[in-house]
DNA sequence: ATCTTATATGCCAAGAAGGGCATATAAGCA
DNA sequence: TGCTTATATGCCCTTCTTGGCATATAAGAT
């Protein structure tokens, strides 16, 4: 389990960038649904690295009913910067087509 | 291995982040034995690290005899960033300790 | 109460990463 | 040629990470 302060950590995944990224287009909250429905991987492992990223500090959830609304903690002092960064890196026909995919599911 | 544009994963060790933090303070290129001195980490650790930031494109080598030079790719438009963002990421106790040990080091 | 739906989690196996150690490479020097 | 010094690398072992799968939890609906 990453500890506090080991951003890199969260961040040295490829779908852990594919969750950050679709909540970099959104800049709304998502629920486990529709991230799962946008990168087409499979529930159980978003649930993880959703949990994961929670534990980096860099998304917090609020639970609905049934549902799980995560969002990113974009206005943490700590996470600005590399938000600000990761929102230029992550560019590529992976992290396109997840974007499409969402804004798919949200219309 | 990592591969081209996996920059996070270079940065999620801590051995090699307190060796960009010894790069960042020196602007100036290291050889291995200088690194190895101030972080008092064996030899071939350091030589294995640096492998893997080359690799990653954080810092390249230039051959002096005896001596391998390295340094940061700090004008690296890909760079850039990522290296602003971990000068104020770099702080605690270790990274000052570092920081010193290779002042020293370097008189 | 039962069934369904959304999400979380425990267990396992495979692979990757890191450290330790010995050794290889290779340049300079006696 | 041999000796020393600086650096790189291969092997092993241990730990961490990830994904797959099954299942648990828990809320809503019938």
């Amino acid at each position: 389990m990453i500890q506090e302060g080991e951003v890199f950590k969260a961040l040295a995944d490829e779908t852990r960038l594919r969750v950050l990224n679709l909540f970099l287009l959104s800049e709304q909250p998502l629920c486990v649904c529709e991230i799962v429905d946008a990168l087409k991987v499979p529930q159980y492992n978003i649930s993880k690295h959703l949990t994961l990223l929670k534990h980096a500090g860099l998304v917090d959830v609020e639970k609905e009913g049934l549902w799980g609304y995560y969002r990113l903690k974009k206005d943490e002092p700590k996470n600005r910067a590399i938000l600000a960064f990761l929102k230029d890196y992550l560019t590529g026909e992976t992290f396109e087509t997840d974007r499409r995919n969402l804004e798919v599911r949200l219309l």
